[in-house]
DNA sequence: GGTGTCAAGACGCGTT
DNA sequence: AACGCGTCTTGACACC
């Protein structure tokens, strides 16, 4: 690891320790109930102290993707290889979640870093930032056809009781012809 | 078994 | 040609 970029659990713990809300963090990320916050994160430093003790190869498993079982299984029975998913960790997925909330993109000098504090390949976060920004469209497009709904319905359900209260309006006073005669005139919609 | 989530694959497009 | 992007799909996995 460079000497400029600081080792990634500590990089990470020291924000998580920061962090305000502990509760909504220990929402999200879905610590166990019994640990606070900074009881988690004080737990992962002495973790990575043991770890850097014991090993410098050593993989930490909350840093390295978790592989998917089936990547140490081996090729499927007709020869493909089996695809396998990475897992990136909560305290990967946080930090690109932060950078993300900052900016949408990422210049090649940033990615770059934010790969090598992460320990992930530069294409696994321009990949998850695209698939990031692809989620946001999705949900905002959702969200704006719902409103729409509801909008729709809205306008039906005003069109419907205009409709209604002309047809008893005109059959109180015997109208004729019917208002609906005029209606494009008045630019109405009767159902 | 059905379903939702998510990293990665595929494809077409624009930019350099 | 190489690259990054948006978009949609696929396959692995977890949860019920």
């Amino acid at each position: 690891m460079s000497a400029q970029v600081k080792p990634l659990t500590s990089f990470l713990i020291e924000d998580i320790l920061a962090f305000k809300d502990h509760t909504e963090l220990k929402n999200k990320w879905c610590f166990p109930k019994t640990e606070t916050c900074s009881e988690w994160a004080e737990e992962r430093i002495s973790e990575e102290c043991n770890s850097d003790s014991t090993s410098d190869m050593q993989t930490d498993s909350m840093d390295v993707p978790c592989a998917s079982s089936s990547e140490s299984s081996g090729p499927c029975p007709d020869g493909r290889q089996k695809r396998s998913r990475a897992a990136f960790t909560h305290l990967q997925v946080m930090e690109l979640e932060k950078k993300f909330h900052h900016q949408k993109y990422l210049s090649a000098p940033e990615r770059a870093h934010l790969a090598s504090a992460l320990r992930l390949t530069e294409t696994q976060v321009k990949i998850w930032f695209q698939n990031r920004r692809y989620k946001t469209k999705r949900k905002q497009q959702t969200e704006f056809s719902r409103e729409m709904f509801k909008v729709d319905e809205m306008v039906q359900r005003d069109n419907f009781v205009r409709a209604t209260l002309l047809t008893s309006f005109c059959k109180t006073y015997q109208c004729s012809p019917y208002p609906w005669d005029y209606g494009s005139m008045w630019g109405l919609t009767l159902l």
